[in-house]
RNA sequence: GGGCAAUUAGCUCAGUAGGAUAGAGCGCCAGCCUCCGGAGCUGGAGGCCGCAGGUUCGAAUCCUGCAUUGCCCA
């Protein structure tokens, strides 16, 4: 039983044999300063009022009452105000190295999702160009919750949500048609409107040598969707292969013109007429979000028939709801972020609770060159792909950074800094503790040491300082991660894997392993740096990223 | 003009259950290799948590107003 939990019980009987209940703002957190205790509660302060007692005297008959049966407990102290303070035995930390070998890859993995189904909607990159750095900020998030949320007992799905109908494919096929008229010598110049990247220079030659001239021979139409299908392939192909070089992956590709196919858009916004969430006005059709919380109310169809991207949103959530999942996560850019209440309106409309659909912005990431920012045009095409940065830095150390600050906090992605290996680049520094571990192992493998058949018989003898601070920043791993799944956000896995390396580098430096004056000795500090290796490797799996023996 | 977000050390940022003397890294200064990987460790300097009110036992955290910045919308 992990630490929270184990004071958590004990406070409850406490508080309910004295007659009280128990307060929703009660806290049992581990305070900032180490001699206040391994965890600190509030809940005299809090219950003062309920118990008609001052908050110090409650406290001391909390304590009286804790004192004789908490037995994991070394020390209960009254302090400020009236907070309790805990502290446990060395023993009850030692401990957690038995729950880490017996679990293994699964330590830190819980039931808290219990099995909710929980979809993440991420990158979703129209297919009209390559992936820029941005689409990679998002790809980490996405996979990274996608991992997160499994490891604490949700059931997650992910998928990519395929833009591939609409004016902007229009314009793509356009682009490359006039691309291939210019190849075939005719006079045909892009506005700026096009797409004008060099990337679909390549699908207009491969048309040309496909076809010859006969693209000009047909309707002008019928070869615009040529181009445009030519284009989405070959575009479409890069993109996965990026997405596959990143590491990350999607279970389900979803393609909004199948949405339209089958009918599903037209459907649903008589879904929406029939309850009277949808009007006509002005010969378009709108969406009443007002009712829901949004500024005004928003066109689904325009009155010369077509129709918007919402109307195609609001059908594909609709979609998901339907396949049974419980939470909607999408990950959008932050230039979306006026999008987001009126597709919150649009899921309470569908009679979804408020909070079933959950909006991750990444904000935008700004690349820079040795503090010089490198121009993103992005109509120009004129812009650094995620897969020269993938080459530049390696994808590590791609991963790392993008998850290493909160998801809606502006980012400053220095290709330089990125590479440099120290502690501008933690991924470094995080993977190295991993290496210097089992760099140990190999050296004690050569010395003929092994951790001997008994090993839980010499864990008492991890009583040191640090000792007992690596025991306890391994043993809130497992809260960590509940806490990055509830609150949807990796940075937490990213902080706290710096701090257990920094503990693991400091513990290094005092405690020599090896040549530790016991044989026991030396096997409880391996003990110790097993579990922590294994821990660090959990904790960077779950950000997409490896723990090397070498580096 | 309206909306959303941000504002914490010189720089980049944590701090999402409201708790005690506000943290980390980088940079700067001073130290640590007879020894398992120095890509490391130790110590120091550095703060009006944008400003002003409010809520309460207690606010970086919640509320209101203002300022600055970024983005979205018209």
């Amino acid at each position: 039983m992990f630490a929270r939990e184990y004071v958590e019980k004990h406070l409850r009987d406490v508080v309910h044999e004295l007659g009280l209940e128990w307060p929703d703002k009660a806290s049992i957190e581990t305070p900032r300063e180490k001699s206040f205790g391994d965890l600190a509660c509030n809940l005299a302060m809090l219950l003062a009022g309920q118990a008609g007692e001052k908050p110090r005297d409650l406290a001391a008959r909390f304590k009286d009452l804790l004192q004789d049966r908490a037995e994991k407990l070394q020390n209960i102290e009254i302090a400020g105000p009236g907070f309790l303070n805990f502290s446990f035995k060395p023993s009850f930390w030692q401990a957690i190295i038995n729950v880490i070998q017996n679990e293994q890859e699964g330590f830190g993995s819980s039931d808290l999702g219990r099995k909710h189904r929980v979809q993440i909607e991420y990158v979703s990159a129209n297919p009209t160009g390559p992936l820029h750095i941005g689409h990679g900020r998002g790809a980490a998030l996405g996979d990274s919750l996608a991992r997160i949320l499994r490891f604490a007992g949700f059931e997650a799905g992910t998928e990519y949500y395929l833009n591939d109908a609409g004016r902007q494919m229009y314009v793509l096929g356009d682009s490359v048609l006039i691309r291939y008229e210019q190849l075939c010598g005719l006079e045909a110049e892009l506005s700026p409107d096009h797409y004008q990247g060099e990337y679909l220079q390549g699908d207009a030659r491969e048309l040309y040598q496909e076809h010859g001239r006969d693209l000009l021979k047909q309707d002008r139409e019928n070869a615009i969707a040529l181009c445009r299908e030519k284009a989405v392939q070959s575009i479409l192909a890069g993109i996965r292969e990026d997405l596959e070089h990143f590491g990350v992956e999607h279970q389900v590709w979803f393609s909004e013109q199948g949405l339209f196919d089958r009918g599903e858009v037209q459907k649903t916004l008589k879904w929406l007429q029939d309850r009277d969430l949808a009007y006509l006005h002005d010969g378009a059709l709108w969406f009443r979000s007002t009712s829901f919380g949004d500024d005004k109310d928003r066109v689904l169809q325009k009155s010369d028939g077509a129709l918007t991207y919402f109307a195609s949103d609001i059908a594909y959530h609709h979609n998901k709801f339907n396949r049974g999942f419980e939470t909607v996560v999408d990950i959008w850019g932050a230039d979306h972020h006026g999008y987001a209440p009126r597709m919150q309106a649009a899921v309470q409309a569908l009679g979804r609770p408020a909070g079933s659909l959950r909006v991750i912005l990444g904000q935008l990431v700004n690349l820079l060159r040795a503090g010089q920012q490198v121009s993103m045009s992005t109509r120009s095409g004129e812009f650094v792909t995620l897969r020269q940065v993938m080459q530049e830095v390696g994808v590590d150390a791609c991963r790392f950074i993008f998850l290493s600050r909160k998801s809606d906090s502006h980012l400053d992605f220095d290709l330089e800094e990125v590479k440099k290996k120290s502690m501008d680049n933690p991924v470094f520094y995080v993977q190295y503790a991993h290496a210097r571990i089992c760099s140990v192992f190999a050296k004690a493998a050569e010395r003929g040491i092994s951790i001997g058949p008994e090993p839980q018989s010499l864990l008492h003898l991890l009583d040191s300082q640090e000792d007992l601070d690596l025991l306890k920043q391994l043993e809130m791993f497992p809260d960590m991660v509940q806490a990055a799944a509830r609150t949807l956000s990796p940075h937490h896995i990213s902080f706290y894997l710096r701090d257990l390396a920094g503990l693991l580098h400091r513990y290094y430096t005092v405690h020599s392993v090896l040549n530790a004056d016991s044989r026991e000795l030396i096997q409880a500090r391996m003990l110790l740096l097993q579990a922590t290796a294994r821990v660090l490797s959990n904790g960077l799996k779950l950000l997409g990223g490896h723990a090397p023996e070498k580096m």
